[in-house]
Formats: structure tokens, C-alpha cells, sequence
DNA sequence: CGTATCGCTACAATAAATGTAGCAGTGAGA
DNA sequence: TCTCACTGCTACATTTATTGTAGCGATACG
């Protein structure tokens, strides 16, 4: 894993400007780690069916994005699995307008 | 790039649900992405100062996600150089909520 | 012509992700 | 106890993505 980073703040890569949007962006700018948070919206999920649930993506990726993701502090392991923290679900809720323009933009892109 | 989709909600990669969200999700899980719209947010910008804002990230890859981006809708090349489109505006708009988002992670992060 | 910039690309090197297989640990049932 | 199914997690070879450096053709200014 070769990142110890206590809090995942620190240096999260190709953000050494100490702006946490940029830490934040650069943590979610890597593949899956959207996707694992989109997929933990409705509860958790043991490590088998999350895999299932982001299309059989290996799990090698998916344990290293998990480690990033419970150092960040939004995802945590519990007895039901992994599940979203409460700062996981506040930053789950700052993707819902990004759901609606999903929508939108579906509509836009056909066109 | 192996991709000429029309307008990027085809098959954007490891979305094939049908699901904008998937595909938007993807779209902006690859590197650079979420960082580009993100330096555009206060006007446009041409390729090289674009390189710069981005931590000179390599002209090949920037490249690739503008193209992305611009196929999308997200982006579109002025006179001014890249800019984001009303529909990219609305896309950094979802931002916003993130940003604030991202302080309260730092805070957090950091105890 | 010389010298800038523009958008964009080639290409080799490196890093990240994939796919398959399998580990050790826990608990249930026969 | 033995087996079976599950848990989280890892090794490793292959493939893909990204990096870094260099440079293209086009355009504009002197």
C-alpha cells in the first residue's frame, strides 16, 4: 500500500497544495472509489457482493481503494460488512444532485 | 483512444447498466478529471496555462480527458482557449457542496 | 525569416488496474 | 472432527492507463 498516511490528508497524490478539495478530488479520481461509495448508499456490504455490485472489478483495486477509503474515514468495516461512516453518508449526500444531473445530462447527450 | 463515441453515454467504461450515474461516475473517476472542470471553474483556460493549473500533468492524458470531456458536453475549446459549457457549469455546480465538504473532511481528518 | 504561441501527437518508460487463483480465519451442519 | 461456505484479504503475471519528454503543423507578430 506504501501509504501510511494516518488520515489520508496528507499527501493523497498529485495534491501537494494543502487544499483538501484537491486531496478530496484526487482521492475520488481514481477508479472505483465513486462507485464503492455509490454502491454503500443503501447499507452495507460484505466484501464478495460490493465486488458483484461494482461489476466483478478484481479485488486487489477494490481492497486498495477500501484501505483509502477507511483512512479518509468514509467507509468503516463492521460486522454487516462495509458501510459508509456518518462522514462517508455526508459525502454520499453531496453526489445526490450529482445523480440528478446524471439524469439530465442523459437526456442532453442523446440528443 | 480506442472510443469514438458520439456523445459519451454509450459506453463510457465499466458502465454498461445503462445508468448515467455509472457512466458519469466513471467519466469523472479516471485521473485529471474531476481536477480539470475543477481549474476551468473561473473561465477558460488555453492548453498550457491548463497544464500548469493541473500540476503540469502530462499533455497526452490532459488531452485525452479534455477530448473526453468535450465529447461529454462538459467542455468546449473557444477562442479563449477551454471553457466549460453551461452544462459543465451546471457539472461544477454539484461541485460546490463538495468543496465545502472537503473542509470539513480536513478538519476531521486531522484530529 | 525568427520567434512566439496555439492545439495536439508520438513514443518509450513507469505506474495502476485487471483477472485468476488462493491464503488464513470463522461459524454451521453432518 | 470433517467438510462446506463464507468472511477479509493477498500474490502474481498480464494488460491497460498514465507519465514525461520531445516535437509536429498551424497561426500570428516582429
Amino acid at each position: 500500500m506504501a501509504k501510511q498516511a494516518p488520515a489520508a490528508k496528507p499527501g493523497v497524490r498529485g495534491s501537494r497544495s494543502g487544499r483538501p478539495i484537491m486531496a478530496l478530488l484526487d482521492l475520488l479520481g481514481r477508479r472505483w472509489t465513486l462507485r464503492i461509495i455509490w454502491e454503500l448508499r443503501e447499507g452495507a456490504l460484505t466484501s464478495r457482493p460490493l465486488r458483484s455490485a461494482c461489476d466483478e472489478a478484481s479485488p486487489t483495486i477494490l481492497q486498495a481503494r477500501l484501505t483509502e477509503l477507511r483512512e479518509a474515514g468514509f467507509v468503516e468495516l463492521t460486522d454487516d460488512g462495509y458501510g459508509l461512516t456518518p462522514l462517508g453518508r455526508e459525502l454520499f449526500a453531496t453526489f445526490t444532485p450529482l445523480h440528478r444531473f446524471a439524469e439530465r445530462w442523459s437526456k442532453h447527450a442523446g440528443s
